[in-house]
DNA sequence: CTTGACCTTACAGTTACTAGAAGGTTGAAT
DNA sequence: ATTCAACCTTCTAGTAACTGTAAGGTCAAG
């Protein structure tokens, strides 16, 4: 199959599975004698793979880490979990800073009466004033 | 002032604050004859404020539209809260897509046993095995 | 044999900086 | 007067992970 029906089966985006084979996330892609790619059902649960972990916020580099060990039949399932959880850490951490974010926002916005006057509680605590 | 103590002052790096000059969200810096941005109080109460709006997560365009209203003393303060509520509002769209990633990460980990063994869960869920 | 959908590469743009290179200025110590 | 470090200047390029666009080649159908 060509990379448009690779893209429909597996969600990736035809650019992006080029973009994916140019950073060497992915193997070339064979190709036809007139240079089209050419995919098979491997490839694309390959795509699939990687699909699904970006979307769990693994960076590209982590999915080679991760694909490497999806390939590896004598990697010990530790080492994956060990990656699984840095990454759930990572997400604790994002949580935490826009959870604080959050507040700090709504504390403002409660003082700020939201009205047609230019009385702002909220640009004046971005401005520093404890007011 | 020079903008290395500017940036101690403020808690905007020398670079960024030249970078915020480049890119238009602040007024560019009076010169010295000899070429050095010269800065006072004023630019770095600015500074201060484009930081924390910053770190509360404001795009740099949204910190614009925030330093003109701050300055425009005709502004409403209804003007200000929905900058402010659109704001929380992707926070907590980022914090729900962040939770979501978490929980389905446990998920998988729950069910690795994260030993010297090749058996894993987790990657057999990012390979979309349901088992 | 032309049309339209698909494919190819290559380069620019996105966000918000940050690093580094090459060189000029300042102020103090020698 | 000179030297030295610590500052400043501009410019280019790199970061993450794509996405958009241009210019052009290919394929199957009518």
């Amino acid at each position: 199959m060509n990379i448009g029906t690779a893209a429909a089966h597996s969600g990736v985006p035809a650019k992006t599975i080029r973009y994916y084979e140019s950073v060497g996330l992915i193997q070339p892609a064979d190709r036809t004698a007139s240079g089209y790619r050419v995919y098979g059902e491997q490839d694309v649960e390959t795509l699939r793979f990687v699909q699904r972990a970006r979307s769990l916020g693994f960076s590209v580099e982590d999915v080679g880490s991760l694909l490497a060990l999806w390939r590896d039949r004598s990697r010990t399932s530790a080492e994956v979990k060990a990656l699984a959880r840095h990454r759930v850490e990572d997400i604790d951490r994002k949580i935490t800073e826009l959870t604080e974010m959050r507040e700090t926002l709504l504390h403002l916005m409660e003082r700020c009466k939201g009205d047609e006057r230019p009385e702002c509680p909220i640009l004046q605590g971005l401005a520093g004033k404890t007011a």
